[in-house]
DNA sequence: GTTTATTTCACCCGCTTGGGGTATGTGGGA
DNA sequence: TCCCACATACCCCAAGCGGGTGAAATAAAC
């Protein structure tokens, strides 16, 4: 538990007045937590939050212009050490997915009520990521869908390249043609090319577009 | 809450005696859990879980012989549906990041102390990803690194390419050369060619390679 | 109604590339 | 010790490709 002489600066962005209202009780039931904005759309979001200065952003996502995901965007990009914890009632992967790619650190959803609101601001506050189990859960699935191709799975076939041969691939993924790599790796315009030679024979491509396009799809550079 | 007329299988991985002895006293404390495998290491560990058949396993890192992330990666593919739960005092990124490729569905830091683990292993069995909020801040954090080359930045500029041109440079990036993608087209090879020659100018590329690498890397196609 | 963008097609020129072969030196494994 | 994989380098040849130019039909835009 933090010092509670600093209490946490929160602001709130949340259309239904109810819930708005709801949060904002709830925040000044306890003298850990000041209510330094309440806002029910992101109209002038950078001056209020300049002005605010709020530790911790309940964002909810369905806002009547801007959405909560492009306020999160917005506001992380300005102030990336912000806390932004969504609040919603959207389940869906896409939403989670885009929440967390403009830079939430929780997602909480409304389903699981209210009571641990304080809890998930104290977390986010003290660097935690608060997030529903349902939601932990759907990001867990994302990460194993997304992930494999940036990370070697465990028996990923590398075509047996070596490392020379590697190095040249890479600079074909950036574009080079043979006599700029042989220049990039201090060797001769004939040698990149028995190199290459080699590469098609391994990655069983006929061109160097076959090769970059395998090479970058299969993440091999 | 689910009907605690059928308890919930649970079946433990730690090598250390005095932990392993309290998750099976806590686990037993309840009629909803039932605890159907207590095993200090890796050994027999499919022929064990076909036995023991349980619904969830608490499964810790540092296990003698077989650790328990290889472990997760060889249950999750012998029964996809078995929650796994990782138990550990480990939290560096690689340890966290292995575990949820492998297939973990959830991760717990001892730390937290035991007072969570029924409410965890209930989580998990109901299809939650229960993770302490310092490992879901970090798995955000991965999930924000990771993820960007595959979501297009707000604004990605499309270079106005032409519907005809995105269809070519598409083709272009599945490694076809110009008279193959004549053919896909119905249109001759010269008009591919010059299809082409107005892409590289839009692109500023110079070559098939240059383009295709531009293409994928900034998900163009 | 003229202009502009898109799509289609063709030809020329010359460099680059892909496929073949050959050769030398080096370092590590059987 | 011998052999293999790797890195280095060069040659020939034919095809593909990049760059430039020109042209015609259509559709949309002004």
């Amino acid at each position: 538990m933090p010092t509670s002489s600093i209490p946490i600066r929160v602001a709130i962005f949340e259309d239904n007045k109810l819930i708005r209202d709801a949060y904002e009780a709830i925040l000044q039931s306890e003298p850990r937590f000041l209510c330094v904005g309440v806002y029910p759309d992101c109209q002038h979001l950078l001056e209020r939050i300049d002005r605010a200065r709020p530790d911790v952003v309940l964002m909810d996502i369905e806002l009547p212009g801007m959405d909560g995901i492009e306020a999160t965007r917005l506001l992380s990009i300005h102030q990336p050490e912000l806390r932004i914890l969504i609040q919603t009632v959207f389940e869906e992967d896409d939403k989670i997915f885009a929440a967390i790619c403009a830079g939430a650190c929780g997602y909480l959803l409304k389903s699981n009520g209210m009571s641990r609101l304080l809890e998930a601001v104290l977390d986010a506050y003290q660097g935690g990521s608060p997030m529903s189990t349902t939601v932990a859960s759907r990001v867990l699935k994302l990460f194993q869908q997304v992930v494999p191709r940036y990370m070697a799975s465990p028996a990923q076939d590398d075509y047996d390249l070596s490392t020379r041969e590697r190095e040249i691939l890479l600079h074909m993924t950036e574009g080079k043609d043979l006599r700029a790599i042989g220049e990039a790796c201090f060797i001769s315009y004939e040698t990149v090319r028995t190199h290459v030679k080699k590469i098609y024979r391994k990655l069983h491509v006929a061109s160097a577009s076959e090769a970059v396009a395998k090479a970058i799809k299969q993440k091999l550079v």
